[in-house]
DNA sequence: GCCGTTTTCGGCCCGACTGTTTTCAGTCG
């Protein structure tokens, strides 16, 4: 059984003790032990069946947990989960994510009225049944109507580009606005300053003389379609037809770093550093760092202060997940990570070639324009009819055109490519001597992505073994919001990806960012090397590189890992020789 | 249920906001 499996079955089951209202600690273990083993590099049911490991020796995996791994592992469920299904129905999960419900009431819905489904809820506020319970009234039937409505239009993820997007719009709005200045400091904290690939919500903090002026203002905006709440210090809000929540919080000059520390997360980082921070004898909160024996501030108006009182490097917001980065900024260990204005070139875009938007001419000068050195061509190859890709008299052609552009001296320096399909088979879909004429193959999946997953593996295996291919092209296929990641051994391809010298791709258009972080780290470890390219088929598109490095960071990767950092005779050099 | 550089027992992050209440429980981040 995969990692993410066992543990969803325990992250389910956290949720439902919640409703039972059992424990909180151990609710929190539990909850804890599902995001160890999701993120856990290695397969679970592996160590579990190695007699010579124990489970135990995962860090927040003890023996409970690890005897409901092995009954996961043997029969598909556990006890606890079974008894607690008995009590309260699966469909009861859904309801926590209706926002303004929680375990308690969900709790108190199913006791009194026996109805779990989203459905049911909203007959109960629609008759006016809820409020018969205690402390209900009027309004929180009207706020769980609103918020089933936004759950089933979007289910509440959006992608991190769009969440940008509002972010800057918002910021240039609340700076031109209030009466002049006033504001010294906005920034977007949350998830999207993680950069992680969707976001849920968005955070806006600000200080300054106006900041509360700014709260008011952000209401008054005139895409915003619901004022969720509005205090002293926050304000909250739905925005656009999307409905994106964002939230704006008010904070005082000596608090911006702490609270910018605090909003950033995630969840998991903020409690392993608090925990060091007690273990130092602070206590940390969004209002700063507090020496907990005379409650004396040390820290709070820079997030590097509050790094820095706990005897850590500043860590960079991409990093903030828990995964290693507290114990690597104790020792000064943490990695230095690529950063935009490292990236030298774009090796991945297409043409009216094929499916995109503009001429070899245009792309090449935005590229310029963009201060690129140099850029790869890199359009479809023909299995991919609908997109007019290119046959092997194209590609030879095309190969020819590309070499005299640059012979020509007409602009920036373009390598002649092709994002050529990965067949059923795993053979490419154009032949070898075509193949041969090309600076760059980038091999891709557009077809047959349901194998199973023994199946696609030796397909992706297959491909590597092709000489001519260099990279691999949006190696997981997944549509963020849309479409699962295709399913195979990805150690045992990024092994023999790096033992080959075939580069990951690092897609940076903003609906795949694939790979993520979890699988760069593993590749990273397995020596794997990595281009970050956008996949444009505009113009437009080439800006998206920045999701693209958010992303390489959040898998911890230098400017060394990141071929398209060298310089162009280098970054050819460094890619995969010609047979 | 997990964990241990004061601990194998006794902690485990905590404040803001809302709605329903007349002092606070529930939710959220």
């Amino acid at each position: 059984m995969e990692n993410r499996e066992i543990a969803r079955l325990i992250a389910e089951t956290a949720d439902l003790m919640e409703i039972a209202s059992e424990d909180p600690f151990r609710v929190r273990s539990y909850r804890n032990a599902a995001g160890v083993i999701e993120n856990l590099p290695e397969r679970i049911e592996e160590i579990a069946k190695d007699e010579k490991r124990k489970l135990t020796d995962i860090p927040g995996i003890g023996k409970g947990i690890a005897a409901v791994i092995q009954e996961i592992l043997s029969r598909g469920s556990f006890e606890r989960r079974d008894k607690l299904l008995e009590k309260y129905p699966p469909t009861a999960l859904e309801l926590l994510k209706i926002q303004g419900l929680g375990p308690k009431t969900i709790a108190a819905v199913i006791d009194r009225f026996r109805v779990s489904t989203i459905d049911d809820l909203e007959k109960l506020c629609r008759e006016q049944k809820l409020r018969t319970l205690p402390r209900m009234g009027a309004k929180l039937e009207e706020k769980i109507l609103r918020s089933i409505a936004h759950y089933r239009k979007s289910a509440g993820r959006f992608l991190l580009a769009f969440g940008v997007q509002v972010a800057e719009e918002l910021i240039a709005y609340l700076q031109n606005g209030t009466d002049g200045a006033g504001l010294d400091q906005i920034t977007p904290a949350g998830s999207l300053r993680r950069g992680k690939e969707t976001i849920g919500d968005l955070d806006l903090l600000v200080t300054g003389k106006k900041a509360a002026r700014a709260l008011e203002r952000f209401v008054q905006h005139p895409k915003v379609t619901e004022v969720l709440g509005k205090g002293e210090n926050k304000a909250s809000a739905r925005i656009g037809i999307e409905g994106l929540q964002v939230d704006v919080r008010a904070l005082p000059p000596q608090s911006y770093g702490s609270a910018l520390q605090y909003f950033t997360g995630s969840k998991d980082h903020n409690v392993a550093l608090r925990q060091l921070a007690l273990k130092k004898g602070y206590s940390l909160n969004e209002y700063g760092l507090f020496r907990t024996k005379d409650d004396r501030r040390v820290a709070g108006r820079t997030e590097e202060e509050v790094y820095a009182a706990l005897g850590l490097e500043w860590i960079p917001p991409e990093l903030r997940e828990n995964q290693g980065e507290i114990e690597a900024a104790a020792s000064g260990k943490l990695p230095r990570l690529v950063e935009l204005s490292e990236i030298r070139g774009d090796i991945h875009m297409h043409t009216t070639e094929s499916d995109g938007r503009v001429p070899l001419e245009e792309m090449a000068a935005a590229a310029q324009q963009r201060g690129y050195e140099y850029i790869a061509i890199t359009d479809h190859s023909k299995a991919l009819a609908m997109a007019n890709g290119l046959d092997e008299k194209r590609v030879v052609a095309f190969a020819r055109r590309v070499r005299e552009w640059n012979r020509n001296g007409s602009g920036i320096r373009i390598f002649s490519g092709l994002e050529c399909d990965i067949l059923k088979d795993g053979s490419m879909d154009i032949a070898g001597d075509a193949l041969a004429e090309l600076d760059l193959v980038i091999a891709s999946v557009h077809s047959y992505m349901n194998m199973e997953p023994a199946e696609m593996t030796d397909r992706l295996l297959k491909a590597l073994e092709n000489p001519y291919v260099k990279v691999l092209g949006h190696p997981t296929g997944r549509l963020l919001l849309n479409r699962e990641a295709y399913h195979y051994d990805f150690e045992k391809v990024a092994e023999e990806a790096a033992r080959r010298g075939v580069a990951f791709e690092i897609n940076a258009s903003p609906e795949r960012l694939d790979l993520h972080a979890t699988l760069l780290r593993i590749a990273k470890s397995k020596g794997a090397r990595f281009t970050i390219s956008t996949d444009a088929h505009h113009p437009a598109h080439l800006a998206n590189i920045r999701f693209g490095v958010l992303m390489a960071r959040r898998g911890w990767l230098t400017a060394g890992d990141i071929l398209n950092t060298l310089p162009a005779d280098k970054f050819l050099r460094a890619l995969r020789p010609k047979p």
